[in-house]
DNA sequence: GGCGGCAAGATGGCATCCCATATCGCAGCG
DNA sequence: CGCTGCGATATGGGATGCCATCTTGCCGCC
């Protein structure tokens, strides 16, 4: 292997506990994102440690992290295997989802100071800036952490860590960018009617326009997840 | 060790892949869910691979597993240390839990067939019948058992999963199990309520219905255990 | 007497070896 | 020609040893 040498230039100074682990899961977590390990593609503990140039047990670690995510199956004597993402997969996360943020927008509603609230309106307005310009990738990522920090300042570690799982999964859906015009206008009309409630402090309306529009989100995604199924077919 | 010829008895004919680490983890987990070992208690591997008779790997292992279930914090040369409980974090705890079953509950409402509601209702008369003789252990289990059914019946992997994952954090809060009178009533009542709406394919209610319940325990549950802090200080 | 530094022990992380078992191909028999 | 059984190989699981680092307590200096 040529890149032996090189790969383990850019190891992140391991600080943490078990810091190897969580940057094996980080790599292989991002080429399934990606899409670059498609589902179904198999995952060998000897064949990634010595292309990493690391010993088995922190890939290990790693395969066990990403299958505690649930993206990937470990199955004995077989490797571990990404796993399927469907349509119907796609709803039920989204459900889930869906039911986090809702509670978490509730509960900003309820407790927002004001400078949280600038904070978010700052983000709005800039994720605004790039849908109006056409900018998608960092509408794309302004919009993720709008969602982020939304979970994140309703205060409730509970959500955060189990939002911070679920997402994992529901990124890898992100990579099918939703570009219908029609969905993007709906997604973006129910961010502003969000910072609305949020400034009206109206938990109940901030909880449905936000259940709404994950479970939206999720349609959208599990429609695309449908087409591709039906054309792969 | 007297016991270190005999522990492994009761191992469990390993079927599935890292069943050892699931057992042992399964083993820690009893011990922290009845308190034998309790809040700030340090586990150290080399100490539970000497007492199970076992090598450090599986050990390490559940405690990986018992740290992402969020029973434990591990930090390194220091082993792991049971994570605390307090009023908040049960707050915290059943607020998500209450989200998650309110989901279960309308899709329930919406989907069941007659057969999975009669055997709803037929644990439903069970817990009644332990409730009315006054035999709290049984119907303290067939109340969790009646919850996980719910879960299950939803038919969305991504909410069983989740939910499995946070009821172990709250089984912890089962064991200063709620004697109150009052809230008992309250709680029998709710779930007759349940029962009632998914009779009644009233997916509304029986959201609504179930997150209260849950909230309440949530409620239940921190208030004992600011009682349990208020006396310890 | 108090405080700072140093040394020994404790502890988890990583590497490496061995083992049990599932998988897959091939050969030999029917 | 197809099926069965065996063996080689692949692969994950477990055990063990070494190492880096944190903790802790003691000793000496101020």
């Amino acid at each position: 292997m040529t890149l032996s040498d090189q790969t383990d230039s850019d190891l992140p100074a391991e600080a943490t506990p078990t810091a190897i682990a969580g940057w094996v899961a980080d790599v292989l977590r991002d080429r399934i994102v990606k899409g670059e390990l498609a589902p179904g593609a198999r995952l060998v503990e000897r064949k990634i440690s010595a292309e990493l140039n690391l010993s088995r047990t922190p890939v290990r670690e790693a395969l066990k992290l990403l299958h505690n995510d649930g993206l990937i199956e470990i199955s004995r004597n077989k490797g571990a295997m990404v796993t399927r993402y469907d349509a119907e997969g796609a709803m039920n996360l989204f459900e889930v989802i869906a039911g986090l943020e809702s509670i978490a927008a509730s509960r900003l509603a309820r407790t927002i100071g004001e400078a949280d609230l600038d904070e978010l309106e700052e983000l709005h307005d800039q994720m605004m800036v790039f849908h109006k310009i056409g900018n998608h990738a960092d509408y794309f990522d302004t919009n993720s952490l709008i969602h982020d920090r939304i979970v994140a300042l309703a205060g409730n570690p509970v959500i955060s860590a189990t939002h911070r799982r679920l997402i994992a999964l529901a990124r890898r859906g992100r990579y099918i960018a939703i570009t219908d015009p029609a969905r993007l206008t709906q997604s973006v009309d129910e961010h502003c009617r969000l910072m609305a409630a949020l400034r009206a402090r109206d938990e109940a309306a901030a909880a449905e326009v936000w259940r709404l529009h994950l479970l939206h989100t999720g349609e959208s995604v599990a429609a695309v997840l449908g087409a591709e199924a039906a054309a792969a077919s």
